[in-house]
DNA sequence: TTGACATTCGGAAGCGCTTCCCCTAAGATC
DNA sequence: GATCTTAGGGGAAGCGCTTCCGAATGTCAA
């Protein structure tokens, strides 16, 4: 059997091969100063020829860190059918990758029970710091809070917890100019989990560009559901909005799952979309640019919307590293979306 | 500053405590034998009341070992519509809390680059085995074919592979059987992607059922496409479907999306189903029970696919551990499934 | 009482790495 | 030519843990 096989190659081993001390391999394998340009290219040489790999493990037990952050988001976001979060997680990963960190992904339950449902590399103490992504329950927020560990909100936000987020309210405001643009003069918004700040900041664009636009939005066309935003609650508010004689001729739905929701039942009662009604949606799921007609809707960047995540939650680790306490201000960074329009409106 | 804060409490911390050698807390903390019973509570108290937990860094350095598993997909797969591998993903992170294990979850790209796309964790030597779920690229499995290191695929097979897999074949045949009970006598396959040995094995499967019912299946009756079995692919294959004056009068697809693509195509031509042309699909995505009329199918256990994936990695890895070789057999393990009859069929 | 043998526990090595400290030798300065 | 400086590199401590080995204590038969 080669010794190749049988053993893990160490920093020994490299120093053996290049006639230096481990210190010296150390100093080289993370680029430090003071190595001679000569001795630097012998090390790097050996490390190459033996295909040394340091160890993670004995790295960090070392640097007192876990080079790992953990990543949260609630079970029945990360199984439901459109991959919003997966993208978020991917672009995560992709950053991760640059940075040299591993991504534990993590869910915790709709209704957080504080011991019991304590994602375990909370407990092991085995993240530099969490990602959360999108709403979770309260009392885990709290949980984490307690934790003096860098968190960073994900299309979610709370006060005291940096986020990045969607740029909702300019979206909400973009779709208001648009629908003016094409000549929509009652607009209707419909929404669902009014206590969802991102959903919430999606009406208050709307109605701030509408009002702006000189058509200010009818407080009897806000159609809200305390139901989660899903294309069941858009085919039950559709019932409301199709009533009204007058209704509306144009709907800003906060999500896509609502919109793809009420234009089902809006067709089936033969109304057609978008010359009878126009419907627009919001993150521009799979489903919506296959739906027939596709659907208008806004364009969320979810890799980047990771990517931003990690980078911004490095920046408070390694603030919190330097400063050795956690920093006040709880920064918000915005991320621009991007108006689709296809045929629904 | 409180001490509690400043650091982690570790073993010494809780020797020093407890009034006994840090040998002694590690031979409580793993309950090994050789330590009186009044010894252990006696640490077992001082360990609670510090809040200690064992460094996984440390622990793992000195065993040699990670404690960590890699969770490998297709990116397409991940990020696609359905949660299918998010499923199995969801199962196998339930297991791994059982076996105090994390799991790196990583994707490789649809044509893998040897070199290029290697997964960190393997590269880094960070896991002790890999979960590969799904197809993947031929070059991926040779590379970790290389690695002698204990690998599972899940939902595929390979040679010289070990894998758990839904009973494809019995499935099959169940649908088979369902469709000469309800009386269809002109049955059809429609499948994607021939390469796939899953989406195969659900033809042979079905194939036998017919001929052990007395109803072979016509040749002319299946459709195969080279293409994946979305959705897309299942609208095309609806035209060969339901151009022949004599077609059939039941479609069994591989899979959901295929399914739901040509009722979507065979619906817009007035076929009405499953007065017409009855149809099956395979998964039992969200969409099926979604869709109108709901989709009759075959249900998945994805979570307890993946439970009982890390149950079997668990166990290569022990004996390639105890042995200090690979196990020579590659085993299959296969997962019933549940047909389930909703309108369409 | 004594030797043999468990049982229980402490000491210490060592996992692979980073980093601090110190030594050496060569160049710089007077 | 003597002293000072500095770059380069070696030695060793130590991160938190497991585990081997041996010491101390107790138990029991002879």
């Amino acid at each position: 059997m080669e010794p190749s096989q049988t053993k893990r190659i160490s920093i020994r081993d490299v120093a053996r091969e290049a006639g230096v001390a481990i210190s010296t391999v150390s100093l080289v394998m993370n680029g430090k100063a003071n190595v001679a340009e000569e001795t630097r290219a012998r090390v790097a040489g050996a490390a190459e020829k033996l295909g040394y790999q340091p160890s993670r493990q004995a790295r960090r037990l070392v640097q007192c860190d876990t080079g790992n952050v953990g990543f949260v988001l609630r079970e029945d976001h990360f199984t439901r059918s459109e991959p919003f979060y997966t993208g978020i997680f991917l672009g995560v990963e992709f950053e991760a990758r640059r940075q040299n960190r591993y991504v534990l992904l993590t869910t915790v339950p709709e209704v957080y029970r504080p011991a019991l449902d304590e994602p375990r590399f909370l407990r092991e103490h085995n993240v530099d710091g969490v990602l959360v992504a999108g709403k979770v329950d309260g009392a885990f927020l709290d949980a984490l809070a307690a934790l003096s560990l860098p968190v960073v909100l994900v299309d979610y936000s709370a006060p005291g917890f940096a986020s990045v987020e969607i740029d909702n309210e300019g979206a909400g405001r973009a779709m208001a100019e648009h629908f003016l643009r094409q000549g929509y003069r009652r607009p209707a918004f419909v929404g669902a989990d009014p206590e969802h700040p991102s959903l919430r900041a999606r009406l208050v664009g709307f109605r701030r560009g509408l009002a702006d636009g000189g058509h200010p939005l009818d407080a009897a066309r806000v159609y809200l559901s305390e139901d989660a935003p899903t294309r069941a609650t858009g085919r039950t508010l559709a019932r409301d909005v199709l009533a009204p004689r007058e209704g509306p001729d144009a709907v800003f739905c906060a999500n896509d799952a609502l919109a793809l929701g009420l234009i089902e039942v809006a067709r089936a009662q033969g109304r057609s979309v978008p010359e009878s009604l126009a419907v627009a949606g919001f993150d521009d799921v799979q489903s919506a640019s296959e739906s027939t007609p596709p659907l208008t809707t806004v364009r969320v960047f979810r890799e980047h919307l990771g990517e931003l995540s990690l980078l911004h939650l490095s920046g408070l680790i390694t603030a919190a590293r330097e400063a050795r306490t956690r920093p006040a201000a709880a920064s918000a960074v915005r991320v621009a979306t991007e108006l689709v329009v296809r045929a629904t409106a």
